[in-house]
DNA sequence: CATGAATGAGCTTTCATTCAT
DNA sequence: AATGAATGAAAGCTCATTCAT
């Protein structure tokens, strides 16, 4: 598994010396708790995921986990804090005359930094912890919002109106979000071109 | 909250005079303890809503909990079997040369019989227990079988190619069904109507 | 299952017409519970055979259980009192030079009447209830006493000295006490008349 | 109580220092766990005694039970486990011509390692756990088979035939087996000597 | 800082007992 | 008198959290 992370956020970058080695243990240890929960909570939930399975998967003893995380709740904040990512003010490369191509670079470029097993999290525990519910509110609304101004972009001649290109957005944010949850849980896979390409289409 | 239910399945139908009034009181509670059960397992989760949550909002004291469903899992696959139902054999009302009509209703006739919470908890609980998983997926398939099925017989054209055809199919059985949890999560709603003209739209 | 029983206790014996077919029914149901515990309780013990299984073995619903007995205990106490029964004052038939036969007489006449069940039940529940200890203590004491008279009787010239006597009283009386169980746990199948001979082998 | 112990399995046997502290101290604590369990197993039975009881009499939170016993009958397994113990392979010591003596020795060197406490469980619990019963039915076989073969060895002459021989050690089994309930129960004592000599008595 | 035994609140579940019909 | 649904106290067990070492 590797995940894009974004700022560990615990500042030893400038430590030296034993000091940093004594750093590197501990933030592999942290980031091994970080990638259990991860994994578990994806796949189990997070009120089902016991701190003892944590620990075993991380391989670090129980008491870490508490030394690192103090409550549970805050092994999940972390997660939702460190690994998924919402980048709120990137340019939209979009090509005038090409909503197809336009959404497929999107759905590249997603502004989501979140691996797949975030983005099931994400969903899964919305309602378990404001951040969470907040972060993901965050991430579908610049979604739509950048898919509403990259079809915007590319469809000069606004031959769709409003409210079509407004259906054709959410629902292109939809896909890409739900993605990972559709195929786990359907079996149905689900290509981010294929739908950028059909909801081009529609718009023409 | 008003649910469609399919068979109550406790046989009480020829009774009457006193038998009758004591099935209605046992019903009674057992409906309560299924609605409590939809209400808080769809809001926190199966894990984090405790029996005696669902006893409370029931108001029916705990033991009579167990009393109808031995084990707390039991509550979950009660509400699967009996508040969801895929009708897998009906008729698709296709028009030729209305995709938009066909898929609208076939979004309003969903062969999905559950309320807006089922939905969320087939999703949330889909790893939770096999019977969910496994409903869940009958439901999937069973859409996008006829949602191919009724784009093909709308359209005798065929000028959209099968591929296209079939991310239609996918890409609207995943937004009907995802429907209830993106508005909760996201806010945003999302009108089947428009998403079935879309996509029509987009096979023209 | 044959038990004999010895005073039902009930005293519906003089009653005439319906109420004395009532009173069969009654009485019915509450020898169907009693055989039912005697057997569940033999078998698992007092406290792990639930009122719902004496209920289902007895084929009778569970709220007749607590008519009956208005507490569990109150079953156990019903077997005790009604179904072993020790007589204290029966005579002893002792033949002088044959002290083998007047044991084995003993043994066949045992002033205990009570079922392998009911003893099993005696030893095993001593502990739970005043009651049963102390009717397994009467049970005991007079099967010793009877031994030891038979053996004075049955060996005037006392060629065992009283010490030895009373071991051999104690044995007879333990070994014909624990018969059941020994059989049930071990495997080994004790024979009472053996056991006769050997000890009163033992004595001459 | 003083009990033996067979390989408490703990393994702490190279530890030093505050190492070895620390090992004692969870050694206490399990072992306070199992002498709990003991007495109030010997006295109310397996079922009837608390996992609450056995925490309070061992002065342990009820917690920590679970963390060295998953489940309840896991406290009667260890028990049986390690403070019962047959030596089935040790040499009989019998003297040809003195089998009272040879009896009275065997009845010393008894094969069973246990408390009468645990005596009393192994019989009572018998039918609770199969590890119980097992264990128990090795005992006896062991003992039996043991009597057996002093007997042999100091009856060389064979007066009693094979079947008083055999009635005799399953006797002498028996006795020395149940010697703890019996005391108990019926209050009266028995003196394994007394019943060596009777029992040999008699074969002669 | 690291460890894992210790702790107890709180969970699911059981089951004797009650009670309306 | 008969019935079985209702009731809740109490059991076994889980597990996040604490804490001594």
């Amino acid at each position: 598994m590797l995940h894009q992370r974004f700022g560990g956020g615990q500042g030893w970058s400038g430590r030296r010396g034993r000091a940093r080695v004594r750093a590197v243990v501990i933030r592999d240890a942290r980031t091994r708790i970080l990638d259990a929960a991860e994994e578990l909570f994806a796949g189990s939930g997070y009120a089902a995921t016991q701190t003892t399975m944590i620990a075993r998967l991380a391989m670090v003893p129980r008491g870490l986990i508490h030394r690192h995380f103090p409550h549970k709740i805050d092994v999940l904040v972390a997660l939702v804090d460190e690994r998924t990512y919402v980048e709120e003010g990137r340019e939209v490369d979009a090509v005038p005359g090409d909503p197809a191509g336009t959404l497929s670079r999107l759905a590249r470029g997603l502004p989501l930094r979140a691996s797949p097993a975030m983005r099931r999290i994400l969903f899964r525990e919305a309602e378990t912890h404001g951040s969470v519910k907040e972060r993901l509110g965050r991430l579908n609304g610049e979604l739509v919002r950048r898919a509403r101004f990259a079809l915007g972009l590319a469809l000069p001649g606004a031959r769709g109106d409003a409210a079509r290109l407004e259906v054709a957005a959410t629902m292109f944010a939809a896909v890409l979000l739900y993605q990972e949850n559709l195929c786990q849980l359907t079996g149905h896979q689900i290509d981010p071109d294929a739908v950028a390409e059909l909801i081009a289409h529609s718009l023409v």
